[in-house]
RNA sequence: UGGGGCGUCGUCUAAUGGCAGGACGUCAGACUUUGGAUCUGAUUAUCAAGGUUCGAAUCCUUGCGCCCCAGCCA
């Protein structure tokens, strides 16, 4: 609707709506998260959604807590998705709203629907509810309390909520059918009784909504046209369409979509609550999982997330996303924004043998050059450098165009070096290697025009700042560790090489990295300022690396 | 075996009766002071079988496959 793109398929029911007049022109969405966990990129994808479908079409957007299950719910949450969903940059003005705000209401609806005889009381306990409802071939059984009188039950409705009922001994249920194909139209529970402090009303209620019985009404009091939902839900739709239709309530559209899954993860709340409570992971936002709080944490940034839901579309297809889209997607963006920097992530110590003793000198390099606005910055050169170890082979293979003894390269921005010679420790392991320069090729130009097959990035050892570089890889090892066919529990598929920490030494400028702040370290990749940067000591979050065309024919080569 | 939903390149997705297109990936090449970026070219798909039609991914029929539902979770 916006760009080029073709309408996905609920924009283009709210392009009818638009012009049947439905809902009078309006467009009214929501996020509606439980604050149970934080929040994930497959909300991202509602979250971009919604709020997108709101802002195409001249609409408004809410934020909603559905908190209606005190048991699982909590403050922390509630602050972190405030927070995620404002780093989405998905504006929902003053609109933060609470389903226990209409705690009050729903019940009141509850009444006039047993007034109306369409909902009881039932002294049922959860196992004997279970074995009436019937399987999914048999049609269920009438609880023996679906008789009960109108006043009875408004009675014990009144006694239920004022707490003269023991947890679990009695629930209010919808008056529908029991014998339904649809099982969400057996009798479903509307109240249970349930004493816990919840985070926002304390203890003033010791009867819950389910959230059968209160998310429809949530999207109707709020005036909601589009209730977007995923898949799972489309069995709840006519339930809803029953409450709302009985209570003659402004009745919102519901659209159902696909959820978003990538592989070499895992994305369910229940799933990453306990990699976080079972210490696989350093926390929410361990920059390994796929949280919103984690991938800001490792570099991401919202234009990234946001373009690559874009690019992904929206259908009711099932489907899995390969996670190279979500980093092809932040390469690009961070490409167009980052500064370069050049940090050796393995320091290999180089002596220049004919660059003079004590001497440094500032040469120019560009900040960014696919942005010239950014500008350049001068960094040091001097006699003793440090080289990424594995820009060096002593026997280096036929593709491998980086330095080698006898061989000439380009230091980037700075001189050609040749390697001259090796030196080992008594292990056989290179520790250094010596090298030397034509001062003729400052800048990295040779007045004969001669052309090196590499160009190298590198740091002078004597300024270069010591860092800890923090490399991430996927968190599971296998594209689908949730896959029931494994047979096999999805904690077994971590990655045990997930998290590679090594002390790399950049350009003195990073010293003060601030923690968010993002640069691209030249031929390697993307990297953000963690929190537990210090002045001095900074630490630094692979976001991902560059597409690295050696490795690929490493790779190809065993 | 009840009810609901879904099947298009390797992946994500367009085309709703009229040339199956794009993006990512992959492969090849150009360019390059990042083996990055950029540019060019190539590559590969309508679940199956029937039917309707001048013409079907699209409509019909019958199969097949996958997903969701038997919480007082959401």
């Amino acid at each position: 609707m916006t760009d080029g793109k073709p309408a996905h398929f609920i924009q283009a029911l709210v392009d009818e709506h638009a012009r049947t007049g439905r809902f009078g022109g309006k467009v009214h969405t929501r996020f509606p998260p439980e604050p149970n966990g934080y929040l994930h990129l497959g909300h991202a994808k509602s979250i971009c959604l919604n709020y997108g479908l709101a802002k195409a079409n001249q609409g408004l957007f809410n934020l909603r807590f559905d908190d209606t299950n005190p048991a699982k719910e909590e403050q922390e949450y509630v602050d972190s998705i405030i927070a995620d969903v404002k780093w989405l940059g998905a504006d929902f003005g003053d609109r933060l709203f609470f389903a226990s705000d209409y705690f009050e209401q729903m019940y009141q609806w509850a009444e006039s629907l047993v007034k109306k005889g369409k909902a009881y009381v039932d002294d049922l306990n959860a196992d004997q509810v279970r074995e009436y409802r019937g399987t999914l071939t048999q049609a269920g059984r009438n609880s023996p309390f679906r008789d009960r009188t109108t006043d009875e039950n408004l009675s014990l409705l009144r006694r239920m909520k004022a707490g003269e009922f023991a947890d679990g001994s009695k629930s209010l249920r919808a008056k529908i059918d029991m014998s339904s194909g649809n099982l969400n139209l057996r009798d479903p529970v509307m109240y249970r009784v349930l004493r816990a402090t919840h985070h926002r009303t304390g203890d003033a209620w010791c009867i819950y909504p389910t959230y059968d019985w209160a998310h429809g009404l949530e999207d109707s009091i709020e005036g909601i046209t589009h209730s977007i939902c995923t898949l799972e839900f489309e069995n709840h739709r006519p339930l809803y369409d029953w409450f709302l239709d009985e209570l003659g309530i402004h009745h919102p559209q519901q659209i159902e979509f696909a959820r978003g899954n990538l592989n070499y993860t895992v994305m369910s709340k229940r799933k990453l609550l306990e990699l976080v409570k079972g210490q696989h992971v350093r926390g929410w936002d361990d920059p390994r999982m796929p949280t919103l709080s984690a991938i800001r944490r490792r570099g991401y940034t919202p234009e990234a997330v946001r373009a690559f839901w874009d690019e992904m579309g929206v259908t009711k297809i099932d489907s899995v996303i390969d996670v190279g889209r979500l980093e092809n997607a932040v390469r690009t963006d961070l490409n167009r924004t980052a500064l370069r920097r050049m940090a050796v992530l393995r320091p290999l110590k180089v002596v220049i043998e004919n660059y003079p003793e004590g001497q440094e000198e500032p040469l120019d390099a560009v900040n960014n050059p696919e942005d010239s606005a950014a500008g350049s910055r001068k960094v040091l050169f001097s006699r003793e450098l440090y080289l990424e170890r594995e820009d060096f082979m002593e026997n280096p293979p036929k593709k491998f165009f980086r330095l080698a003894p006898g061989r000439e390269v380009r230091l980037r921005y700075a001189y050609f070096i040749t390697c001259q010679s090796v030196v080992k420790d008594a292990r056989g392991e290179v520790t250094e290697l010596r090298c030397t320069y034509d001062p003729a090729t400052r800048g990295g130009d040779a007045p004969d025009g001669r052309k090196p097959k590499a160009t190298l990035h590198w740091v002078s050892a004597g300024h270069a700042v010591p860092a800890e570089a923090r490399l991430f890889d996927r968190l599971f090892s296998d594209e689908f560790p949730e896959d029931p066919k494994h047979g096999r529990d999805y904690k077994e598929f971590l990655n045990k090489s997930s998290l590679e920490v090594v002390t790399a030494r950049v350009e003195p400028s990073l010293a003060t990295a601030k923690a968010g702040d993002r640069f691209q370290f030249e031929r390697l990749g993307y990297f953000c300022a963690d929190p537990d940067s210090k002045p001095g000591a900074p630490a630094f979050n692979r976001t991902v690396t560059l597409k690295d065309t050696w490795a690929k024919e490493k790779a190809k080569g065993g």
